[in-house]
DNA sequence: ACCTCCGGGACCGCCCGTTTCT
DNA sequence: AGAAACGGGCGGTCCCGGAGGT
């Protein structure tokens, strides 16, 4: 009969495909407004398929937030961490290198960890503690190496590592939203040039 | 022949009722997902009504964000700033005060502001041009506060005063988002120390 | 625009087509199988009105039963139990006059009442509850006019009235689903003379 | 690679438990509303098997009727009428014995033959003409008891022995489903009494 | 013999907005 | 100004069956 996969019978690449064209619609327009039927018929495939391998709409979604979202955050913000440099240094770094990357089309569209968290938290447990959960491991890396710092003496010890690693999440999740309703790179660019110069406050002074 | 209003015939009254229903519907739903069959029983009255006042769902949306939204906004963070007091402190004031008044339930919540800007700026350029100019006048008010201080010589000369304004409005908006997502409190209050802790450093250190 | 009712704007209309419509559809098909579209679209009319009269596939089911199957059991087995004449005479005029009305479709479809009952008496508590009321009154109906022989003197006293009445009931239900499956009318009136023998031994016995 | 059966290759285990498991979805929710992805989920069995063994949702349906239900009635209702004893005894030890079986979740469920013969009958030919043959079985049972005891002279010859029968296995199928939406064990034993006079009131009478 | 994967369709719910009428 | 009836349509769920593979 007909066979719209490229080559039927391959799960993994039928999963792949689904999870993609979810990301894409889910990202365009949140969770709610995003139509499983669009879904489907950007994939290519159909909702027997995609009820197989998910569930459901919100079991898609969960698996795009596990999958690719939290890949995306990982790439980003918590592998670069690991490289033993100055750990001021290498937070700065991924932040500028992801502000460098910035588009016009990503910044209208926004920061699609913050999207799906301002969206759903409020009304369903399940994604907010997913989403939290995320957010809590990307708070730990930045707490660790900040800790890191303190121990190597890189780092002000008057400072709580676990703080200033939330507030940095949480201003990095703001001006991410806040470019979105300018629509302007340029006011996330000047608004993280204030948080890098405030990240250089935490560092020990050196006579 | 059926008055379901308490007293009927009073237009204004009426608008009212629609705009605080509307209000709660979707600062608990998000616009997308209220219903206005939900907002027409929720506040006693009829479609009919909310049709006439507002002519559609996004019109009613629209007044909610115009009238509700826009004053608390303006009362929790503009007026207070008229006051002849340091800049810094007013603003440190306006956040304090605003951080003391957080119920779990409104962080659970959210900031209403916040929530339709990340949910519609992204697919609706009505709703964000509105969100903007809201926003626009929040960091006005702050940029002008924080201009009245270096002209007055308490705020450093070496900021930009509408780079920091726009740092501000966004970290809130960040705070308020990531203690959403955590369902904390506290997770707000440990941020907001780190934000107050960086407006000191705006101040022109004395001797 | 387009108006397809025969004239809009009639709300007892509208409702009673649906009702009609809804009847033949559940009747024909059982409660699970009737299908909402298909009764829309036979009743002429849409499904906003459907929701907005009945609010669901079961508000529809439950009005039906209601005014439809309900009206019927009691012009059929209940009002004409009110006259006068004798008991058992009575009671077998109805069945009698039952059975001569049965058409070869009638019998192919059942009891309507007997098919909702044992579709849903199982599996819908709600279902189950409004079915048992109304064969409750057809018992109790029954149950009266048993009683009332028995003062006058011509039923007779060793027979308890309500169970002899849930059997009469319970019999009828089983014949007409027996012939259903049988799909033959002869059947039906065979086993009805039993039933019409049996219930002449419940009379006083003249010498 | 995975195996769900205890033990695999084992066709005619499987087929048992694919029918077992068919049994109870569709005696709890009826044929149309039974799911044959919960039948094989129950069974710890997939389609594939499923389908290779009965082609078909209906296919397994009229092998759980072929086999299970048809057992059930012959067990109880036609092997315990071999027995040389006095017909009408026989009869009635057959119901009461069944009768005295009952459970509350027996009677809320009703009779297996019962509940698919009012749900079908109507709508599907192929079903109607089994389950009809399996009536015709238990009544031609009847039948050749009664008629056997006709011969014996314990039993009326001024009765027609097929009506007596047809007017028997009606009248329980009636009591099954009347006290299913009673959802009362007692309903069935009060009208079984009413049966059992009936039934008494066949025999020839000693002086 | 059996199983995973997937197709295509139909289901009911509910949506927002308009029309008619009081 | 407001109340109620109603129009179409799209939403996600889930269904049964079959094709390809082991």
């Amino acid at each position: 009969m007909k066979r719209r996969s490229v080559d039927c019978r391959n799960p993994d690449a039928t999963r792949e495909r689904l999870l993609q064209a979810a990301f894409t619609e889910i990202y365009k327009r949140g969770y709610i407004a995003a139509s499983v039927d669009r879904i489907v018929e950007e994939s290519g495939l159909t909702k027997g398929a995609l009820y197989h391998h998910f569930g459901s709409k919100k079991g898609l979604a969960r698996a795009v937030i596990d999958s690719i979202i939290s890949r995306s955050v990982v790439d980003s913000f918590l592998s670069p961490l690991g490289d033993p440099v100055d750990p001021i240094d290498a937070i700065k770094t991924c932040i500028t290198t992801k502000i460098g990357q910035l588009t016009p089309e990503m910044v209208a569209c926004g920061c699609p960890l913050n999207n799906l968290a301002q969206e759903l938290s409020a009304s369903d447990d399940d994604f907010r503690e997913q989403i939290e959960a995320l957010y809590e491991r990307w708070r730990m890396g930045l707490t660790d190496v900040l800790a890191r710092g303190q121990r190597e003496g890189s780092v002000r010890h008057d400072v709580d590592a676990i703080e200033v690693a939330t507030f940095i999440v949480a201003t990095l999740s703001g001006i991410a939203g806040f470019a979105k309703s300018a629509r302007s790179v340029d006011v996330a660019r000047r608004s993280t040039k204030i948080l890098l110069g405030f990240l250089d406050t935490l560092r020990v002074q050196v006579a």
